[in-house]
Formats: C-alpha cells, structure tokens, sequence
DNA sequence: CATGGCCTGGAA
DNA sequence: TTCCAGGC
C-alpha cells in the first residue's frame, strides 16, 4: 500500500518574496544579489523572465547585467556586514502554515520546500473520480508527447479502466494531485506565491518530478513511467548524487543513468561503497533528513 | 577573500 | 564534538 507523497517548491524564491514587497518589478527580468562591491554582487536566486536571457546563479551580477541588460537587481539587506535572510524565512514558513492545513505530516525540507505526505487524505477522496477539468497544471510522466492535456486524459482513461494493483495506485496519484492542485491553489491565494510541485509515491520520486515542469506547474510520476525516466536520467539528478559520491558512482562502474545501477548485485554496490551507502543505493533509499514528527518513512521495492 | 550564508546528517 | 558532503 503506497503512500502519496507531494513535495512542493517554491520557484525563484527569494525573487518572488521581493516582488510581493515591490509588485511594479512582477513581469520584469529579477535577480537577487548580495553584496554589491565585487563584480555587482552574487546572485542567489534568478526570476524565470531573467533565465530566460541566459542569467543564473554562480554568476556575478556584472555578467549578468550583459546578457540582460534590463535586469532588476533586489539587494539582500546586510546586519553587521552579513547578508541577512530573514524575510525569506518568514516567507517561507507562511507558505508551511497554508501546507499544514492539508496534511498533519508535513517536512519542511529547505527555506522553500516541504514534503507533505497526502496519503490518508487521499484515502478519504478515493470515491471520486478524478476529473482533468481540475488537473488543468498537472503533467504525467510518460505521457506527454503529444502534449500536456492529451497525455493527461490518456493517463486518466487507463488508469479507471481497470482494478488491479497498479491500477489502484495510480488512481491515489490521480487524487493526490487533485489536492496538490488545490494546495497549490492556496499557497498562491494566501501568500501570493507560486510554486511547483512532484506527485509520487516516495519522497526521492516526488522531488525528482517536482523539477521536470517548472514554474507554476505540477508533475505526476507513476510507478510504471519510472523505469523509462531511469533509463536516461543522469546519476548526478537524483538527490544526494549530485557530488563526488555521484561522481565516483558513474567512474567506478562505468555507468552514465541511473536505472543501470539495477545492474549490479548489492554486494559489489557495498564493496565499493560501504555496507550503508550500498544498502542505499540498492533500494533508491535517498530520502532527505526525515524527522521525528514525519511518518514519511519508509522502503519500496525495485530500482 | 572572490559566490556566500546557512542547514542537516553521517563519519571521524 | 568537529569535520565533511550535499543541498537550498
Ligand atoms: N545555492 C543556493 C541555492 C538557493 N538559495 C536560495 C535562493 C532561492 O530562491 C532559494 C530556493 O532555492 P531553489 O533551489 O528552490 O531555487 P529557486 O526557488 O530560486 O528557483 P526554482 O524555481 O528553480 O525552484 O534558496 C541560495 O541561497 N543558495
Ligand atoms: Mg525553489
Ligand atoms: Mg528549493
């Protein structure tokens, strides 16, 4: 019995958090650097208007004053010489507060995103069918090629075509992203924040999709469309494999994606890794922190 | 100085 | 406890 697991990021966030402050700059290429004096200041976070121009973080706002010359620069106030980040914590925990209404298992996982683990309010809803009039953000992997609506209703269509175990499966996903789409709808109302969220049975899956359509929209990722999205995501892409560990995962054994570690037996994985870290990667266990008051928890099988 | 500041989890 | 890896 899955869980559903959304996890919900907040996009170009600190930017955003500006913007509200200053809503003349909303629509206008933004950044947000601090420290001004060397090379224009770093950027920290990047508005999707200014991305759009090639700007990004690691960049000075020298650099990118060149590529956009348009661009809006927000400055971080600085306390005693140090940049002082308070406004985007208590932004960020605005957001959480709408969040915890739709679930009593919610993670906060950085300044802009928390887990929130819907699977018993999904349980409740699983009467109804799930109707893409209200999945208007929604995206499925797998089933996008033909574009967003139609892969959509497709999905839908098999997915209540018939009982059996993954069809089931699916049908919470289908339900978890109807609640994420009005959780998402809230968080805009009553903050004036957009965000992006990942729909998936875990918390690694749900945060991997959470990426794949960005901003402002939503992403499902069912069990059965994981393999052909493993099949050519690089290592580094998932959680925790993005440094030297990843690194040395593809060098060692000479693999490029991800789902060709289903390749290797658990002990060459703990020969070469450690007996934890091998046991880890086995079962795609990459979970982020999770604490005490989370019940997000848990193994699944496979990959 | 030249991303920087700050956070979490695991190893040492 | 401190240090390092990984991440926002
Ligand atoms: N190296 C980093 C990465 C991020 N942040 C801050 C600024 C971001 O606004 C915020 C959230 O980080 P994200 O990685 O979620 O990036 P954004 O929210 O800015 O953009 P996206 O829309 O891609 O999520 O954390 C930071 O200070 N330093
Ligand atoms: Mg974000
Ligand atoms: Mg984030």
């Amino acid at each position: 019995m899955e869980r559903v697991i959304a996890l919900v990021d907040m996009d170009c966030f600190y930017v955003q958090v500006e913007q509200r402050l200053q809503p003349e700059y909303k629509g206008k290429p933004c950044a947000v650097v601090q420290y001004k004096k060397w090379k224009g200041g770093s950027i920290i976070a990047v508005g999707y208007e200014a991305r759009a121009c090639g700007v990004n973080r690691n960049m000075w706002g020298d650099e990118a004053k060149k590529l956009c010359p348009d661009i809006h620069f927000f400055r971080v106030p600085e306390v005693r010489g140090k940049a002082d980040l308070t406004k985007f914590r208590d932004a960020g925990k605005e957001v959480i507060n709408v969040l915890s209404r739709f679930s009593n298992c919610v993670e906060r996982a950085s300044i802009d995103e928390a887990y929130i683990d819907l699977t018993e309010e999904v349980k409740r809803r699983m009467d109804k069918r799930a109707q893409k009039e209200l999945l208007q953000n929604t995206h499925i992997v797998g089933f996008d090629k033909e574009g967003r609506l139609e892969g959509l209703e497709s999905w839908l269509d098999s997915v209540y075509e018939g009982d059996d175990f993954n069809n089931i499966q699916d049908k919470k996903l289908a339900v978890g992203a109807l609640i994420s789409e009005e959780m998402r709808a809230a968080v805009y109302e009553e903050t004036g924040f957009r965000c992006s969220a990942g729909i998936a049975h875990n918390k690694m899956l749900a945060k991997l999709s959470c990426g794949i359509n960005k901003p402002n929209k939503q992403t499902v990722l069912p069990y059965g469309s994981v393999q052909g999205l493993f099949s050519t995501l690089p290592v580094r892409k998932i959680r925790n494999l993005g440094g030297k560990l990843g690194e040395s995962l593809v060098e060692e054994l000479n693999v490029e994606f991800i789902g060709d570690l289903v390749k290797f037996p658990l002990t060459e994985l703990q020969n070469n890794f450690g007996d934890k870290t091998g046991e880890q990667l086995m079962k795609s266990q990459w979970f982020p922190h999770h604490n005490e008051k989370s019940a997000d928890i848990g193994e699944y099988e496979e990959f």
